[in-house]
DNA sequence: CTGTATCCACCAGGATACTG
DNA sequence: CAGTATCCTGGTGGATACAG
């Protein structure tokens, strides 16, 4: 983070064969979608998926997140144009929360990657006992 | 993490289909698989999809990492049984890090999200620069 | 070359209290 | 109800030095 000034490339271009690549063609996929590194973006995402949503709604959808997250996290789908967030000027305030489009195409991959999960949860949970044994 | 004891529990049921969710069928998918947390096991496994290959080599080809956090993904990867290590009892050492069957069907899931990151890019570069100005 | 151990900075993220 | 501000802790991960 503190060696990667502006630039923490990853690299994960779709050509990277083997070895060389060439510097220019790298992608800034954590830059781009902090989805990787972040811990909520993804339950989010795939909370959203069921349609538009209020916060509070979200909270109670999303174990374990808390108030000040949730916020930061949607504004943070939100600046990437994957949520969009519709405010109703109402007393008391209601505002709902939506995948946009962009958003919507991304729920494929963050499925995928999840049911991955699902179906080798017992694969990878035997492998880790064996390994700590 | 201090609220949920060893249950770092993220809502990604598959039949999540709204709003209720039953306390049993969750996923720990952070847990299960570091990945959506860490930094940097992404990048190990797309690097890994070309072969075998040595520990010097793959600093080589993931920029940024550091020679300590190449060493924990890659054991951490080992006790998930998605990479599997052969060391050659050789001077100077020399060790192989491979995918292993587990490992290889991730790609397919790894290589989706990483091709939408780069399809979508511009887009969700634009929608930043929109939203930051 | 590969791997471990130590030290340390930084920031993600939780708890809480407060506004509109 | 939705959102922001402040404070604070734990862990991630970098730098470095050292061992086999």
């Amino acid at each position: 983070m503190t060696a990667l000034p502006a630039d923490d490339v990853i690299s994960l271009d779709p050509n990277l064969s083997a070895r060389c690549q060439e510097p220019g063609s790298r992608a800034l996929v954590r830059d781009v979608f902090s989805m990787t590194s972040d811990k909520w973006s993804m339950s989010v995402i795939r909370a959203l998926n069921a349609g538009p949503v209020r916060f509070t709604h979200l909270m109670g959808d999303i174990p374990g997140i808390s108030h000040r997250m949730l916020t930061r996290t949607l504004r943070a789908l939100e600046r990437d144009g994957l949520v969009s967030r519709t405010s109703y000027p109402e007393s008391p305030p209601r505002v709902e929360y939506e995948l946009t489009t962009l958003g919507t195409t991304l729920s494929e991959p963050v499925r995928a990657f999840i049911d991955w999960t699902h179906q080798h949860r017992p694969e990878i949970e035997a492998s880790r006992a064996r390994f700590d044994g």
